[in-house]
DNA sequence: ACCTCTTTGTTTGAATTCAAACATACTTGC
DNA sequence: GCAAGTATGTTTGAATTCAAACAAAGAGGT
């Protein structure tokens, strides 16, 4: 376990991951590192396989991975076993947890590579230090922008989701993702089993309905590009 | 439009609403009003049936319901139109949207009653005041606490209406609700109808399953009262 | 006791989705 | 150009869900 006490090989190797976590966009280098140290963050390892966090845990950190790969997993009384997420280097997790006070782990964290993890308590970064540095305030405006994006992001697949027909779930999404983009022509992020994945349908029972879609003319899709046509007769 | 510049009959009428909000947990009466004061807190009214914020928009305040009712609706491209939230004194509403910067509304707010709104400038409320106020500092971790406690929910009902069957997402909820209340044996917060809205299937389907879940020995239920059995041979 | 309303469980045929094939086009590496 | 691999669309029978009934039990009011 280290601490960020000073500038010294061991942060300069991760700056180039934490430079692309969103929690400190806006930062320059010198201001991470400033934050790191006045918030009192840690660096702790974890071998493969290892169990990062387990369920039933507490923690009031938020975790950073730095290098290394993990899962976040979830399983249920009966055993039946989910993963839930792919942790990349860059990607934080267990934010909800560590800040809300005493919560218990829901998920645990395993290991699927020697992994490196930063480590920033909480409470130290939502308490204003008496030093009132001009950083802490970003990272504190950035800390509620992220929770507030994934308060969005969930929110718009629930709204898909909650769709009971498959037909349904693709207008919904569409639809939502022609507003974000502002335009009825669009691309999507994902390939047809990556959506089919994302919205909980069968990508054939999908692709049956685009097609159904583009007959219909509601729409024109061609691999990720899709075009909307509001007008069609319903 | 009033303000909220000094301590008059206004805002002792809201006083009893906004205590129960958790944005103003651990807060007395006089801490509540001291900083509604410093963040510059407003108040607007919305007659009956007028839209209080509408999709497209833009608004960088957290709004309060503070008398009154109204409906958060969501319409998407072919005029599908989509009841999301039934909101009461007391609940907030826009709070996403407010915490990201340029954020564009993809939900509208429509009063169902007379309405008088209670709004937070979220720049305000995120950016520590000159004084440091204590209370202000306490807001902060409230709304953060709350971002994170949305996010915790949301979470879980997507994991649970991920499955892709009834018994399934039975389960899966049962399995979180066992671990939330540290109980095999609990009670939930919902009758049959509402458990079947919240997983998003049909209500027989769902009393079906709970009917062969009894019969295969892995639970047992009367009305809002849960007995689980993870040993049941699955 | 009686009636009405609400909640929950059950049944049934129709609609939809699932799961596993297979077909076709396109890409990639050789 | 060719072979192997990948992405997408299509088909099919089985499983599941939907939607609309109806039945049974209980609550509440008269």
């Amino acid at each position: 376990m280290f601490e960020f006490k000073q500038r010294g090989e061991i942060l300069e190797k991760f700056l180039n991951v934490l430079k692309k976590c969103p929690l400190f966009a806006g930062l320059s280098d010198d201001e991470i590192l400033t934050s790191l140290k006045c918030i009192g963050a840690k660096v702790r390892k974890n071998a493969k396989n290892q169990y990062i966090l387990q369920a039933g845990d507490c923690t009031d950190c938020i975790s950073l991975l730095a290098s290394g790969t993990a899962l976040v997993i979830q399983e249920d009384l009966w055993g039946n076993r989910n993963v839930m997420t792919n942790l990349m280097p860059g990607d934080y997790f267990a934010e909800p947890f560590a800040a809300i006070p005493d919560a218990v782990l829901s998920v645990s964290v395993v290991a699927t590579e020697n992994c490196e993890i930063v480590e920033i308590n909480m409470n130290h970064l939502i308490t204003m230090c008496s030093a009132a540095c001009s950083h802490h305030n970003r990272l504190i405006k950035n800390l509620i922008t992220a929770f507030a994006q994934k308060t969005l992001l969930f929110n718009e697949k629930i709204t898909h989701m909650s769709k009971r027909k498959t037909r349904d779930k693709l207008l919904s999404y569409l639809s939502a993702e022609a507003a974000r983009q502002g335009s009825l022509s669009f691309d999507i992020p994902f390939d047809r089993q990556q959506l089919a994945d994302f919205l909980c349908v069968e990508r054939a029972a999908m692709s049956v309905e685009l097609s159904k879609l583009q007959k219909e003319g509601l729409l024109k899709t061609f691999h990720s590009h899709f075009e909307l046509s509001p007008n069609a007769t319903n």
